[in-house]
DNA sequence: CTGAAAGCGCTTACAG
DNA sequence: CTGAAAGCGCTTACAG
């Protein structure tokens, strides 16, 4: 790379200290008194230099870098790329840029992730926390670096965050599967503790409980690292082999993804032998025959928010915010 | 944010200078002969005090801050959310961070993007080129910023480029509608001089023209900002009202997605009322009734070849290299 | 109105 | 084997 050209070079050219530069080209012109004519000489050589501040510098001085680290699980998946979107527009309009990094669900990576982004002095993060990461989360908190929690939390640590109001959503698509007269329901969840899993599922299961015949529930619970093989068995085992259920629920995106695919490859009738409904839309679930029954997340309002959040908190307003969305079910023809 | 520990706390606890501290932390004790003694004392205090070392303090002294750039048209377009995510793949792999910004296909947006993203010294950029940025891309030449442009370039710039075969890939893609016997093809491309749409169109008329009975081309082309109209406009024209065409090819990802939004709103029949190709798979093509053939990108390759080649510029290696990768035909049910 | 100087936290030639 | 010192490019209290 060429030599960039400093305040310095500046300073040399126009025949002042630096510190008047630097006043100049921060606008602080009026508050130091800097004179009407040097002031303009100043400006029209920076221009002609075309001087970039260097941001790098400025932030070591400052102690600040007006940058936000965002750790998705997955930004080739839909949702977080949407969400990163909102993230990344609403962060620009603070003047904060983004850096990202997928955790793949791995607390391992999610660690040397927060890591990698502590070193580049981030100042704070919006963070999609992985299972079992408590203790990174804690070592944030002790370490008063601002943050958020979004899409799930750790309710039993204190920390802000934004999420979905997972078990009426999920509560609600159940009592419609119901509602409809479907009467053996199941759903397909991912295996995880996570909160905004567990309340998923308990969402569907109090569902199911408020039937009278009780069926179910019945409850298949997936492998991050093991998803096509383990939905294959549950469909089999709900669906194909033991006929178990005649509705299904995906509790997330990709699960419903990857279940259409099988759903597709062994020719179920959808919703004649199986309705269905899932958690997030995606243009996927249009062009299927029997467009997906879903449960729709303001992903705008959740990304613009964290950013709106994590803003506040670094700028020291230093309360702890919970915030939970509404969810939308969106009816389609999935469930007759 | 509590007050960070430093090298320099180090150095007071050990009672040694910060040069020591620093060789020792970056494993240069044999080179600089640091007594074995004192380099276990360092090690263990670091450990204690869980030092971490400000990355942006080094990358002032260093002139480098292992940073990428990465601009590309939208982060939520799926063709767009993969490459993200095998570049930052790669890019961790080389122990490099990336920074990412969405263009929206706009050149003030892009402008602006690279500013802040040279601001705040990047080492090297990876863009997705929007149209008529010629400008931008020559100012990063001029200012010999290494760089790799993807997906599309500029023929009259001498930069290193990653691209896709475009106009063999269409061409390809057209010959095999011909050869199944579709007689009247159109083709859905943007309204954009970009050397990628510009191959792809080139592609189709070729293998129109190379036909007997020859008929067409039929070509719409769709503005960026106004997608869902112009794409309503075309399939009106060229399918509903006026009949012209029995096969139509998607020049891109997004136009295929809207286009099929569209034949479903209006209930055609593919193939038999209408044959479809696409540019780039999507899920969503999968699930559609008659599945979507379609030119497959070797995004994975794409995204990895293009942190190689950059690391490469960035390492002073500073030949141009030009990649072009090789499409593949995925061939479905949408053709009959 | 203006400048000299310190300092952010590192790295690295240089001297001993 | 070890340390004092300069310097990366800024900002900002302080002094005049």
């Amino acid at each position: 790379m060429t030599k960039k050209v400093s305040l310095k070079d500046i300073a040399n050219k126009v025949g002042v200290s630096t510190a008047l530069v630097s006043y100049v080209l921060n606008g602080q012109e009026k508050e130091k008194r800097v004179g009407v004519e040097i002031a303009r000489k100043i400006l029209k050589v920076a221009k002609e230099l075309n001087y970039k501040p260097n941001q790098i510098a400025r932030s070591l001085r400052k102690g600040s870098t007006k940058t936000i680290g965002l750790i998705v699980a997955d930004i080739a998946n839909p949702f977080f790329g949407y969400l990163a979107r909102f993230i990344e527009d609403e962060a620009n309009k603070y003047g904060y840029t983004v850096i990202f990094g997928s955790s793949d669900e791995s607390n391992s990576k999610s660690a040397a992730l927060t890591d990698i982004l502590i070193n580049r002095q981030v100042d704070g993060f919006i963070i999609v926390p992985t299972e079992g990461s408590e203790d990174q989360i804690k070592n944030l908190i002790q370490r008063n670096i601002p943050f958020i929690l979004i899409d799930r939390f750790f309710p039993e640590l204190s920390t802000s965050y934004i999420t979905l109001d997972n078990y009426s959503a999920s509560n609600e698509a159940t009592r419609y599967l119901l509602k409809k007269g479907y009467k053996r329901i199941g759903i397909i969840a991912y295996k995880s503790k996570l909160i905004h899993m567990q309340e998923r599922i308990a969402g569907y299961v109090d569902a199911i409980a408020s039937q009278k015949n009780n069926y179910g529930p019945f409850i298949k619970e997936i492998r991050f690292d093991n998803v096509e093989q383990d939905i294959e068995n549950a469909i089999n085992d709900l669906v194909i082999k033991n006929k178990k259920i005649d509705a299904l629920f995906f509790a997330t995106n990709s699960l419903s993804i990857a279940g259409l695919y099988c759903i597709c490859k062994y020719g179920i009738k959808v919703p004649d032998e199986l309705a269905l409904v899932g958690f997030d839309g995606n243009e996927s679930f249009d062009f299927f025959y029997s467009p997906l029954t879903y449960v729709e997340q303001p992903i705008s309002e959740m990304g613009k928010e964290s950013v709106r959040v994590l803003v506040d908190l670094i700028d020291g307003k230093d309360k702890i915010i919970h915030i939970e969305l509404k969810h939308k079910l969106i009816i389609r023809k999935s469930c007759g």
